[in-house]
DNA sequence: ACGTTAGTATTAAAGCTTTAGTATATCGGA
DNA sequence: TCCGATATACTAAAGCTTTAATACTAACGT
């Protein structure tokens, strides 16, 4: 398995296909918010597919991709990777971090605490 | 205020220069884990400075840097910069992520949960 | 069958970070 | 004072992502 980290465009094509489930390179070019060239995004799209993040089939004669990894496990190397490089890897730092800089609402915050506290409890806690 | 993002090696000579607080090119070449030619990093610092995350004094003929924005200005900031990309601005799916992903101790996670509720306390509860 | 259209493949320019070579200046010792 | 060592300034090469132009190919309608 390669690095699987993204980057910005990449990302965000990516995102498109995750949520499509299939795309062809018109489907993510109209699902972009950024408008691009029909060429950037199959280029990009042959990258990442060149990159072992996508394959495709084919319909006559359009490519349609679809995603080999999945959004999450891209979400945990990237993130684990910022874990590293801003935070040495505590946990706890980032949680921090996150806690002093977002407006997170009482709810969100609840259920936050909740899912710590059934994720102690499915894993050993003591 | 600029971006505040840092790349790669950029964010390696910062917290350097946040740890020992002064720095000048050899004390930073001194203590990255990479060996660099000391061009490289008087560049990066210059770039640095350049951007607005460093100043520096004079000694001599020697500069000595110093930060201009702190460590969590920037963490929270790139962190921030990630919820949005990979999580569409979701702390939950953030956080669920880290828990799926690390191995957290039962202490870290107890930590956790302890800032949490600190912090829901702290601010408006509900 | 033929031309137009709508695809992909190839190539590369533009813009960026990283890395370092070379030039230049200055400090400090003999 | 002069030389070597060490510092910064300047310049640019190398490597990367993004972006798109151009070339090529094949399907489809008429």
């Amino acid at each position: 398995m390669q690095s699987q980290k993204l980057h910005r465009l990449e990302l965000e094509v990516m995102k498109v296909v995750w949520r499509l489930g299939r795309a062809t390179v018109n489907n993510v070019r109209d699902a972009l918010k950024q408008s691009l060239a029909y060429t950037s995004v199959a280029t990009t799209l042959s990258h990442l597919e060149k990159k072992g993040f996508l394959t495709h089939d084919v319909d006559g004669r359009t490519y349609v991709y679809r995603p080999l990894i999945q959004e999450n496990e891209v979400s945990q190397s990237m993130l684990g990777d910022l874990l590293e490089r801003l935070f040495d890897g505590s946990v706890e730092r980032l949680v921090n971090t996150l806690l002093e800089t977002r407006e997170i609402s009482p709810e969100e915050l609840e259920r936050l605490r909740e899912s710590i506290v059934t994720y102690r409890q499915e894993n050993g806690d003591g």
